[in-house]
RNA sequence: GCGCUUGUAGCUCAGCUGGAUAGAGCAUCGGCCUUCUAAGCCGAGGGUCGCAGGUUCGAGUCCUGCCAAGCGUGCCA
């Protein structure tokens, strides 16, 4: 209906310029928008306002002109001048109706578009380190991640999800180490652990599988391990260097191959956790792309190539660098360490130098907000690499800041003390957790009361939006159990006796969903279809409390069943997409 | 110090990219169940849109400068 408009504005606006009215020059922005106020009907636009000033007349009379040329349409019953110049548009009633017919026949297609079609976008989304399970935190980003990724999806996207396993590097070997440590622990000998292990307790279960499995096979004395090793932090000394060393000691007495098995059995456990944290949550993913995969096949190698090739590298102090200041960074970045290894940076080139090479029109990183440093290295990078960073696409999300009632919860998943995404689940249930996660604009700070959120209260608002969708269940309920039947085509036949304040903003708002799905997966916003459902669930509520729904006049009954089913389809297209269930009783 | 993000009702947040009288939920107060589920509905109160300038027909939205909060500013990942 808006294309339609807007498309009929275009009409008008080359007619006034084949006039001579307006420069044929002139670039005419249609910037269409639903009216706010029902007095200024259905549709508003400023574009009169706008081409004023260049047609050198004034706005009100520029409207009476475009208007004239506004080709008929019996989509329109009347168009209206009001204000400094606002052109309104007033939508036939008749065509209103139009939507319960559509909604009807879609089903769950309904709202779906095509502007993205042939198009392919990757997005990019948790992507923890596989040190430990996802904690609340990262639910955020899954929950938004995936949200952005079915949107585009729904818009006609060719959508790609891939999570970036970051299995290589020294956060890995020391969660190696730890597992190592406790799993002498389980054989029986007793020492210290390091205060810069990770000290959670799924790590000792890794452990206990690892001893259950292979027995002592990994085990070595105690003081072998200990030998000459720098004190820790808690006995004076530095924690870095202590379990850098613990590390390398680990690595000289287990020999590469018992230290690979180490090194597997915590990632693999950990990977497998959070594959199946993520399932649960309802996020799925094509890809698990792996970091060590990156440095195995030279990919690395060949990304600084072409960066040095472009004269975009050189040497100083032992150390590699990448000039990216010239190309907008703040300072030059170092991509090989003065000890020959290469940086996670250098990685990261790599990796999206990869995602380059596959083809992606559209490449949507989805980062925690402390990593918004990084930015313009990367940018810095793709260009360097000679490709266009308007493909690159880096929406962030912020921390939420976890309170327990008014005391803040600390989060860190060296220490161990965090909340995992899977006790808030378990707890919460998936629903809530999603609908609270993606109801707030993701750069916006996030107060996540765990007490509020845990508590089964009706102060969350998924249970608004859901019970909106059962109570139409149970009107179709209560018609069976009258013996009544429902009659599809009589109802269709007699929309037009939808004429009470509630039906004729249901009708408007029904009509909408489209155009919100659109701009929420555009705007990568999907907090705009929750205040959508918002919304359409208030609408309903009050529609129920104002008016039965089965009343004896059969022909008003079933357009009013036709309604509240098309109001149901609605409520479960975006549901579905946000991965919510759509209950038929609460 | 510099950079990014944020600042809207008592609290948590929207505000459709510059439009018409700034909106919800929670909390507070007052009403509505012998009729399709009261996890609901109806109504009331509550605002210097952080502050000060500027741009124009028109600013919560854009530009500048302050103020405040969070994050970043590693040869960590």
């Amino acid at each position: 209906m808006k294309h339609k408009l807007e498309y009929l504005l275009q009409q008008a606006v080359a007619a006034l310029k084949t006039q001579g009215v307006l420069d044929g020059e002139l670039v005419a922005p249609i910037n269409l928008e639903r009216a706010r106020d029902s007095q200024h009907g259905d549709f508003a636009t400023n574009l009169a306002m706008l081409l004023a000033k260049p047609a050198k007349t004034n706005p009100r009379q520029l409207a009476e002109k475009i208007i004239a040329e506004i080709p008929a349409d019996k989509l329109i019953s009347k168009i209206e001048i009001a204000g400094p110049g606002f052109i309104n548009f007033f939508i036939n009633p008749d065509s209103q109706f139009q939507i319960v017919k559509q909604i009807h026949a879609a089903g769950p297609e309904f709202g779906l578009s095509t502007i993205g079609a042939g198009k392919k976008v990757q997005v990019e989304f948790v992507s923890a380190n596989p040190t430990g399970p996802l904690h609340v935190g990262h639910g955020r980003g899954a929950a938004y991640g995936s949200a952005v990724a079915d949107l585009l999806q729904a818009v006609g996207f060719e959508v790609e999800r891939e999570y970036y396993v970051n299995d290589a590097g020294r956060q890995m070997d020391i969660l190696a180490t730890s597992v190592w440590l406790r799993y002498l622990e389980e054989c029986g000998e007793v020492l210290p652990f390091p205060c810069n292990g990770y000290r959670g307790e799924y790590v000792r279960e890794i452990a206990f599988n690892l001893h259950k499995k292979s027995g002592n096979e990994y085990r070595r004395p105690v003081e072998l391990v200990l030998e000459d090793i720098p004190a820790d932090e808690h006995q004076g000394g530095d924690k870095e260097k202590h379990i850098d060393a613990l590390i390398e000691r680990a690595k000289t007495l287990l020999g590469p191959a018992q230290y690979q098995d180490v090194f597997r059995a915590g990632l693999d456990d950990i990977l497998a956790d959070i594959k199946d944290d993520l399932q649960a949550f309802g996020v799925s993913y094509q890809h698990w792309f792996s970091e060590r995969l990156l440095m195995d096949n030279g990919s690395i190698q060949q990304a600084l190539q072409r960066l040095d090739a472009a004269g975009y590298l050189y040497k100083q102090d032992g150390a590699t660098w990448f000039a990216s200041s010239r190309l907008g960074d703040e300072k030059d970045r170092v991509v090989i360490r003065d000890n020959g290894q290469s940086t996670y940076f250098a990685s990261d080139i790599a990796y999206h130098m990869n995602k380059l090479d596959r083809g992606f029109d559209q490449i949507v990183n989805i980062w925690g907000a402390d990593h918004h440093g990084y930015i313009p290295r990367v940018k810095a990078a793709m260009q360097a690499l000679g490709a266009d960073e308007s493909k690159l696409k880096v929406l962030l999300v912020q921390f939420a800041v976890l309170y327990r009632g008014t005391e803040k919860v600390q989060m860190s998943t060296r220490s161990g003390e965090f909340v995992t995404l899977r006790q808030l689940r378990s707890e919460v249930g998936r629903d809530a957790c999603r609908f609270f996660y993606v109801m707030r604009k993701s750069e916006q700070h996030m107060d996540f009361d765990l007490k509020l959120a845990t508590s089964r209260s009706n102060e969350n608002p998924v249970y608004y939006v859901q019970y909106a969708h059962a109570r139409v269940c149970s009107v179709l309920r209560q018609l069976d159990e009258k013996g009544r039947e429902r009659n599809l085509h009589l109802g269709m036949e007699h929309l037009n006796l939808l004429t009470e304040d509630q039906e004729t903003a249901l009708l408007t708002t029904l009509s909408k969903y489209s155009e919100v799905l659109e701009r929420a997966a555009v705007q990568y916003e999907p907090h705009q279809l929750i205040h959508y459902l918002r919304e359409l669930a208030n609408q309903f509520h009050s529609y129920y409390n104002a008016h039965q729904f089965l009343v004896d006049d059969d022909k008003l009954c079933n357009a009013r069943l036709n309604l509240i089913c098309a109001i149901k389809q609605v409520l479960a297209n975006a549901l579905n997409l946000l991965k919510i269930h759509t209950p038929e009783s609460m």
